[in-house]
DNA sequence: GCGCGCCCTTGATCCGGATCAAGAGGCGCG
DNA sequence: CGCGCCTCTTGATCCGGATCAAGGGCGCGC
């Protein structure tokens, strides 16, 4: 399990790493940033979230954030680094359910069965804020802004994971990932055409539901076509409008 | 679109309604009576979110419950019938999301993007309790019981929706679908081995990601191993633990 | 009653992606 | 430095399920 903070061979682009914020400030990147901004900066109640969060980290690439079956105490919101969740089925075998960029956050999923039903796993060197459950609902139960937000957190993911559902060739799951990989971080404010995987072509082919020799070759087949420009773990997106209109029948609007 | 309401050829088991409720107990088998339960039968809380509830229906075999844009401003818990929920991709082609059976609630996918983001079909004769939304998250804000129940809600949904997404083999996905469905049957309190699959061979497939011919071809196979019986859209279960076991790789424990 | 359309079933063929196989490159470690 | 492990790539073959095709049953409207 090496670790993947050391750069490539390439000059890496600095590494994404969510805002780490001030009393006053908080993460701008952060997932919560919304719930901050509808209160207002400054208000008591920004103090009582700004309270409630505890920095957890580092966690090295491969460690556990949390394993399936641990009782559910909090949810994280990812500082830096990145995370993937997977299950492991009765047969043993893995399944990656999703990949967790800065300001995004993990364990919404355990709230129903109060324990998490996944593990989480850092794939490089990665910090995270824990958000207590119990504290973050008497809050929201207070703050309505607080509410409505992890209502919208919650429902978006379930958006989110009905778009992989679809059956939908190797182009169409590939190039929709790369293209909403490249949205999440232009949206947390770093490029959205040049980044690092950092994970595995494995964990891609299990995330999209394809063998390993799958994703191989259909992103050798998308660097003929010159759409993307990619070496090991490197990636340039050079036609980004091209790689969304393969994946179109994934993505939003 | 013929009404699925008459009895079909064989003598059809009791149709599946949830029960009625009155003020003292509302509906006993619906997806809130566990939040109404938690404060207690006769509490004031308890005749306010009674209060926030309209009844709406009938809704006849293929009419809309919602569609894909309307605004937001209303989750619906099923009070009898069967809904499927899906969406239209930009190539026209249709994606069933999912089947919702009396006591179950759609529409919670839509707070995020505060429009549906998908339609909801009647597949029978169906009747709906319909919960403003707004109202619904002020009597959250006041009442905890609530406020947790609409996130185990939201919650549980996000389980449920990364479960179809596995590669599975055709029968596994079969098996687990029925299993399933009739689980959901028994816990609403009816049969969970004998009832009608309300949705057409066509509607399964899509859901399933299979193909309408794979579906037909599996029930048979079933059928030949004595696992099920089957006439048109009756359903009978033969052995439970064995198409269980079929689909274990895909069902919860 | 008759014909039409929809849903379902079953058979034949085809294809995308899985699987099997082999080899290259990089990295950590002895 | 050399070895072994792991990840990634590329080629060859195979298979499950999609697609194409045909036919049956039933409900409904004329």
């Amino acid at each position: 399990m090496r670790s993947e903070n050391q750069a490539g061979r390439l000059p890496a682009p600095p590494s994404p790493i969510a805002d780490d914020g001030d009393e006053a400030h908080f993460c701008r990147t952060c997932a919560f940033a919304g719930a901050c901004q509808a209160v207002g900066y400054g208000k008591p109640e920004l103090r009582e979230l700004h309270c409630l969060v505890e920095h957890v980290g580092p966690f090295r690439s491969g460690e556990h954030v949390f394993r399936t079956g641990n009782p559910f105490r909090a949810i994280f919101a990812v500082r830096s680094g990145t995370v993937k969740t997977s299950m492991v089925d009765k047969e043993g075998r893995e399944q990656v359910l999703g990949f967790y960029l800065p300001g995004e956050v993990i364990g919404l999923n355990a709230i129903y069965p109060e324990q998490f039903p996944c593990d989480a796993i850092a794939l490089e060197t990665s910090h995270f804020c824990r958000f207590s459950f119990p504290a973050m609902s008497a809050l929201a139960a207070r703050m309505p802004a607080v509410q409505s937000h992890l209502f919208r957190l919650l429902s978006k993911e379930l958006g989110s994971a009905s778009l992989l559902a679809g059956d939908h060739s190797a182009d169409e799951r590939m190039a929709a990932f790369l293209t909403d990989l490249g949205q999440r971080y232009a949206t947390r404010g770093f490029s959205g055409t040049e980044f690092q995987l950092s994970m595995s072509r494995g964990d891609i082919a299990n995330y999209l539901r394809l063998a390993a020799e799958t994703v191989s070759r259909v992103l050798s087949r998308f660097r003929n076509q010159g759409l993307i420009q990619v070496e090991g773990r490197q990636l340039l997106i050079r036609d980004p409008a091209g790689l969304r209109h393969i994946g179109r029948s994934l993505l939003p609007d």
